[in-house]
DNA sequence: TCAACAATATTGACATCGTCAACATCACTT
DNA sequence: AAGTGATGTTGACGATGTCAATATTGTTGA
């Protein structure tokens, strides 16, 4: 990013030579490895091509990532950290705890969409060993907490049942809303619906909550 | 398979010899590609290996598969194939139609369980360009079809509710058991289940089925 | 102030990989 | 028996992840 306006060959051997440390390459990595990600998917994303894209030798990236696969994971963090954040704020927003997950899936199948090579590498096999707590610095688990907070509170309102702890009720929901963001992504739902996706993931994710509804 | 006993150096100049053509490299190449993915996972298959490993030339696959992704697709296909067949089995050995969809859902993430590293890829980002029908031979979609009758028989039944189109309560149930299956995978579903993991999802499948019933 | 050390980046190399072009061997038709 | 298409092989090319050795810089303690 920093690079880019420099002029292309002229005048340039010392002055716009760059200096031995970037400043931050660490953060500049990230960033050029989301736009990689977004663009040619996770198969193709290079450590090479992202470090020569910066304008940085092939193993500076080593300074600040043991591997790639960590860089994966570094990514994978602050995808579930930025997920959290949305939910977050769209829970507060709402005092219906139950319309505030509606509004939170919503969100969350909307994320997916917007970032879907992300969340594939959130979900993906690149972090089949990682994915564990001592990596991930609890990254999902809070993500996940964030659920189960607003369910919590949707039952203490009395819009969900109390038959089950809010820890179940939340990976039954979140079970739900993975598998429509999948599917999102995989373009399964295109097929047969008269009244576009947004509406048809709606009424799914409303049929799915009305059964977890108290018995009356 | 065939190759793996021979004896190592002696005597075997000629003997044992591999012909020049292999006979049905593909469906080798198919076999060992699974077992492959199975042990180290996507990301780590290689071509070469797997030629390496059958005992054929670098290049030979080439002549069965254009290309890497490409065989990709014959195994998620392959998958997709086992898949349903697994489910249709299962769906006919019972007349309940309730209760089979119950049962499929079962084994479907049995299923996942049992294959991980071949569930991720039928649902990967290496399929992204060839997910298509005309790739894919229509395999998931009758994959999908096969939960759709089941679940149109259950609403004849009446064990299902009628107030949505089959076709619909289909795709909310695979979401429902798609993201269970990429839970259990991912072990997002081992913590904090008094009654193990098993019991946990038959009860959440359940739960999810019950708020589909009809109105009373 | 400056020497020394830790952090950061570079160069060069290696094994491996996917894939291409050219060539070899075989099976099968006519 | 000849020839043609299917199937395999050899050798090469560029790209990749990562290591070892080296260079540059920022910082810190004397």
């Amino acid at each position: 990013m920093t690079v880019a306006t420099e002029p292309p060959a002229l005048f340039t051997n010392q002055l716009t030579s760059q200096p031995y440390h970037h400043g931050n390459l660490r953060e500049a990595l990230l960033s050029a490895a989301f736009e990689h990600l977004q663009k040619t998917g996770p198969e193709k994303l290079s450590l090479r091509a992202i470090a020569r894209e910066i304008g940085v030798s092939q193993t500076a990236p080593y300074r600040h990532f043991p591997n790639k696969n960590l860089l994966f994971v570094a990514m994978a963090v602050e995808g579930f950290r930025k997920l959290e954040q949305r939910i977050r704020e769209i829970s507060q927003d709402s005092d219906d705890a139950y319309e505030a997950l509606l509004l939170g899936a919503r969100d969350y199948i909307a994320f997916a969409q917007e970032w879907p090579a992300l969340y594939r590498l959130m979900f993906g096999p690149a972090l089949d060993e990682w994915r564990k707590p001592e990596f991930m610095h609890g990254a999902p688990p809070s993500a996940f907490e964030a659920l189960v907070e607003v369910i919590e509170k949707a039952i203490s309102q009395g819009s969900l049942t109390d038959e089950y702890p809010a820890w179940f009720l939340a990976k039954n929901c979140w079970a739900q809303i993975h598998g429509h963001a999948m599917m999102a992504i995989d373009g399964m739902l295109d097929k047969g619906m008269p009244d576009g996706v947004e509406f048809d993931l709606q009424l799914s994710l409303r049929l799915s909550l009305e059964g977890k509804r108290p018995r009356t």
